[in-house]
RNA sequence: GGCCCGUUGGUCAAGCGGUUAAGACACCGCCCUUUCACGGCGGAGACAUGGGUUCGAUUCCCGUACGGGUCACCA
């Protein structure tokens, strides 16, 4: 009786691993190119850590013309949610984060190096196992959990260290004879790593975002096949990432004092290794402490909850690429227009420890990037993301003519407004421009220089009746309004003004602040130029009217 | 607690033996502007700490403090 038997008894079914060995070939690409992956778990809740990987891992890919793959880790069947792949493959879309291989629904995908669901790929990892069986370098373990636990505490009394290794892993001394006998009296087991490592040997190890590290060696005789005849993380890992032939594993640094065990694996698998990128996470100030974004505590974890505001994809993959390589900013400011994919990414810049969450400046990128966009392209993803969370405004919109020139005031000019950070600033932007809004909702016209009751209804009716007209330019139109303030005995001019302060009561500025208020309700508003000539000298006289008779 | 990793202005961060220690967001002031914004100019604000090494340390080494990660049949 030997390993060979045992591995028989074990997974009789089991193929050879030459088979898939044959199945999943080395890839054919360029030199240097790099295939990378985000490998979720579907517990129903696309984190904005995992849009941050996938934007790397996709990035570095295409910049490489390598190959950017979605896997599915759903080896953990308790925590499974229905729909999640759904969701995790929409979530990617909607980022454009285009998977060149990975799952297209919940049980199909698409890829020749597939299936990309690790439940779909038990018999895989049970063919390594059962290889590994043969070789001696795994094993059944018969250990019951109350046993670990005992374990776990004598070595929790002892203040020494945790784990199934050296004397404390029983069953790795079991004779073949003595592990075939229990099995066939049907004990229950689960496969370990028989671990050749050493705690007190150290490896280095270089990771490419983390740079060298130092760890002692793996001698823990992890799990590799659970009872459910599942693999655990670690050994589905090192199975899938070399079958599917990834070069570089991104993935959360959460992960970076497992690679020890991994790189053991890989070695004992007679597996070439990755490449490994440790990715610190997004983090968020909570009193004081740093700590990662979680998904309990903090709405902003979830990619849904941008959605929801209403921040453009663009903006938050900008922030998140600034983040990433703090080069991004200024490579921006000297390439205003070009796409995002333009942008070289390097992993060795990206930042050793964690960033905060600044949600002000992710609000200062959405209004930048939405500053550029056309009055189209902001009508369009207003009216998007109105129709799922915002009907009133949905409603508003809905004279697509007349919106796109209130939504085109200012823009397309060299320096173009920045008063739209997310699709849900745009109500308030621009509901005076609708009648309906404007009267429906009660107006708090503070005026503020010129506050004489007498003073406002003069400069209003003497404007719409005797200056306004709908056809004049835009020179024409400011000059009526400074002779207006000098007939009024107003300063023309705000040099003149400040010049003279004690000659006049106000300026030609304050006049048309005046304008201003009993036009919109606000003392800020772009152009009034633009807004009185879409609104047109009816409306105008309507709305002065309005402010008169609340004076 | 053991083992790893980290610590430059409020935040993101360049710099990596000799610098007036960049830049961005936020903040303040001024200018521009009919207002607000935009833009321009300027300002305040930082190398956690103690020891070394060195002619010289933000940069290298050690300790301390603080922060983060990890120690499952979860990923």
């Amino acid at each position: 009786m030997d390993y060979k038997d045992l591995a028989d008894l074990i997974f009789p079914e089991a193929k050879d691993i030459s088979y898939y060995e044959e199945k999943y070939p080395e890839r054919n690409l360029k030199e240097g190119a790099v295939v990378s992956r985000i490998a979720p778990s579907p517990t129903g809740f696309t984190h904005i850590g995992g849009i941050y990987q996938g934007l790397i891992a996709k990035k570095l890919s295409e910049q490489t013309e390598g190959v950017f793959f979605v896997r599915i880790e759903d080896t953990d069947q308790k925590r499974e949610v229905k729909n999640a792949i759904v969701e995790i493959v929409n979530s990617l879309k909607d980022f454009g984060i285009e998977q060149d291989e990975g799952m297209i629904n919940e049980n199909d995908s698409e890829g020749a190096y597939g299936p990309y669901k690790q439940s779909q790929r038990k018999e895989i990892y049970q063919a390594y196992a059962k290889y590994l069986i043969s070789q001696g370098k795994a094993y059944p373990c018969f250990c019951t959990p109350e046993e670990l636990d005992e374990i776990r505490k004598k070595q929790e009394n002892a203040k020494i260290r945790p784990g199934y290794y050296g004397v404390w892993a029983k069953c790795r001394n079991n004779t073949v004879e003595e592990m075939i006998e229990k099995i066939k009296n049907g004990e229950n087991y689960i496969i370990r790593f028989k671990s050749p490592g050493r705690e007190d040997r150290k490896i280095k190890h270089k990771d490419v975002i983390k740079g060298n590290v130092e760890f002692p060696e793996n001698d823990q005789d992890i799990v590799i096949i659970k009872s459910d005849g599942l693999p655990t993380y670690h050994f589905a890992h090192v199975v899938d990432d070399h079958l599917m032939r990834t070069t570089h594993v991104i993935r959360g640094d959460e992960w970076l004092s497992s690679v020890p065990l991994h790189l053991q694996l890989f070695h004992e698998l007679g597996f070439k290794t990755p490449k490994y990128a440790h990715i610190a996470p997004i983090m968020k100030n909570d009193n004081g402490n740093k700590r990662k974004l979680s998904k309990r505590k903090d709405p902003e974890a979830a990619v849904s909850y941008y959605k929801e505001l209403g921040i453009p994809k663009e903006a938050v993959k900008e922030y998140l690429l600034n983040i990433a390589n703090s080069n991004f900013e200024n490579w921006r400011r000297a390439n205003p227009d070009l796409d995002i994919s333009e942008f070289d990414l390097q992993l060795n810049k990206m930042s050793v420890s964690g960033a905060l969450f600044d949600m002000t400046k992710l609000l200062d990128v959405g209004k930048t990037v939405i500053s550029k966009f056309t009055a189209e392209k902001v009508y369009d993803e207003t009216m998007k993301w109105a129709k799922e969370y915002d009907k009133e405004l949905e409603n508003i919109l809905q004279d697509k003519e007349y919106a796109l020139k209130v939504l085109g005031i200012e823009r397309g000019n060299k320096k173009p407004r920045k008063d739209i950070a997310k699709w849900s600033d745009v109500k308030y932007i621009i509901e005076y421009m609708y009648d309906d809004e404007f009267y429906s909702k009660e107006q708090n016209y503070e005026y503020q220089v010129i506050k004489d009751k007498q003073d406002i209804e003069k400069i209003l009716n003497l404007y719409i009746e005797k200056y306004y007209d709908d056809n004049d330019d835009k020179q024409t139109w400011f000059d009526k309004i400074k002779e207006l303030s000098g007939e009024m005995g107003f300063a023309k001019e705000v040099k003149e003004f400040k010049a003279n302060p004690d000659k006049y009561k106000a300026h030609v500025g304050d006049v048309s602040t005046v304008l201003r208020i009993a036009l919109t309700g606000r003392t800020n508003t772009p152009d009034m130029y633009e807004i009185m000539k879409i609104l047109g000298k009816e409306k105008i006289k309507e709305r002065f009217q309005k402010a008169i008779e609340l004076l």
